[in-house]
DNA sequence: TAGTGGTCTAGACCACAAA
DNA sequence: TTGTGGTCTAGACCACTAA
């Protein structure tokens, strides 16, 4: 390592800024993947030249940011999803009693399709690009609440339509098993509209009936947009619930 | 300071946790009031008979929970609300390009009124508590886009209605400055609903129209109810935008 | 028992702000 | 110049985990 502590120091920034850096970049090439343990604090604290409290800094950060996990007495570890915390990260919608729901979906068809000009903005991608369609439907207590369209670029998810039988209730953990995608972060963009003839069809309303309308990007580990989710849900016994801090 | 510090420790928590409660307590009891500066970090040192890195430690977490600010060469400082921090943290409003955008407000009404179930329930009331109400419509780009409910307990903002012709269109730095009231965290609720009779007369809609219905409970530095807020809004050109993270 | 992260201390130097 | 918070180090001990 001669990035850094060449003293005197040619990187202005913190070291422990340029840790987190160097750290979080490996992790992002895959050095070490989903589940995974990282060196211990002193291996990193040798190799990189600096102090063991300076990588410990770096390290609490990034668990911080939710890309690592640390467990006592046993090492530092890549984050994963899990079918149970997706219900909790991503996941906004409580039932009438303020609890968090995660209901059942029903899959109706995954497509094949190409780049709108909607899709090209959102999610980044050229005009035209192939993209699979996935339309789901999901359901509370039996009864159909959400009308579900997700569009991912082919590219980075291969022969996804030969998964169809495999596709499971929460799909991040799924992205992350199959494409070694980790969906990091989602920018969730919510109105009311009515319902169209398709929502009708699918979660049994009328016509020009209100629903919340939640159009969500997902984002990895890099910050590239990789999902495209729109989402229309029926609010009766349901409802979208957020805390700001 | 008889509490921490008397090896062995009686209370197995970690120090800095202590440190970061004693801290907490101390402001939210208002000895330091917003915008005031805090004992530095030796102080507080001397003073619990702990190091300074864990008295460090303690105010960097309040910091994280947006309690305290630091500033770098002058001290720590009890946070306060001011009108342009309260767009980004609280209200969640974008427009069709997906910037932030404050809208103006047109007060209605300021009303006096009894709690009903709703408000028990929600503000945690005892029942026909005295409450009031603020009827306001705000407004972007000359529209009426959001028909606003404030409802507050009376006990805690005496006199409100003399305050009328200076009530703001930022309201938690108002509350901050004239009632000692610092919110710090709030939870909302947001439904598909049609427009009522009221709604199509503030903003405009015909009756049916889909709105995003948000309800928000406010709360205070002690997690207590102090705010219940029910906006309507027109999602044509606005929408409600939220990260994930 | 060995190795991990978690806590706590003491002390040094730096960057910044105000008097 | 003084005092503040920000960074960095070194070393100690603790709590937890797994072999």
């Amino acid at each position: 390592m001669n990035k850094i502590k060449t003293p005197p120091n040619p990187d202005f920034r913190p070291l422990y800024v340029q840790v987190m850096e160097i750290i979080s970049k490996r992790i992002e090439k895959g050095e070490w993947g989903p589940g995974e343990v990282l060196p211990a604090e002193p291996k990193f604290a040798e190799e990189l030249g600096v102090s063991q409290g300076t990588v410990r800094k770096a390290l609490d950060n990034i668990a911080r940011k939710k890309i690592v996990v640390r467990r006592q007495g046993r090492g530092t570890f890549v984050a994963e999803h899990s079918p149970d915390m997706s219900l909790f990260r991503f996941f906004r919608i409580v039932d009438g009693a303020g609890k968090a729901v995660m209901p059942q979906s029903r899959l109706l068809k995954i497509s094949s399709s190409r780049a709108t000009t909607l899709h090209q903005r959102m999610l980044n991608l050229q005009k035209g690009t192939p993209v699979w369609k996935i339309e789901r439907v999901r359901i509370l207590k039996k009864r159909p609440v959400i009308n579900e369209l997700i569009v991912l670029p082919k590219k980075l998810f291969p022969d996804l339509d030969r998964l169809d039988e495999s596709l499971p209730n929460t799909l991040y953990d799924f992205y992350q098993n199959q494409f070694g995608i980790f969906i990091h972060q989602a920018r969730e963009t919510l109105s009311a509209v009515e319902a169209e003839p398709r929502d009708c069809k699918n979660i049994r309303v009328e016509r020009g009936f209100p629903l919340l309308e939640i159009r969500r990007i997902a984002y990895n580990v890099s910050g590239d947009p990789v999902e495209l989710r729109t989402s229309r849900v029926y609010t009766r016994g349901t409802a979208y619930q957020i805390t700001l801090r």
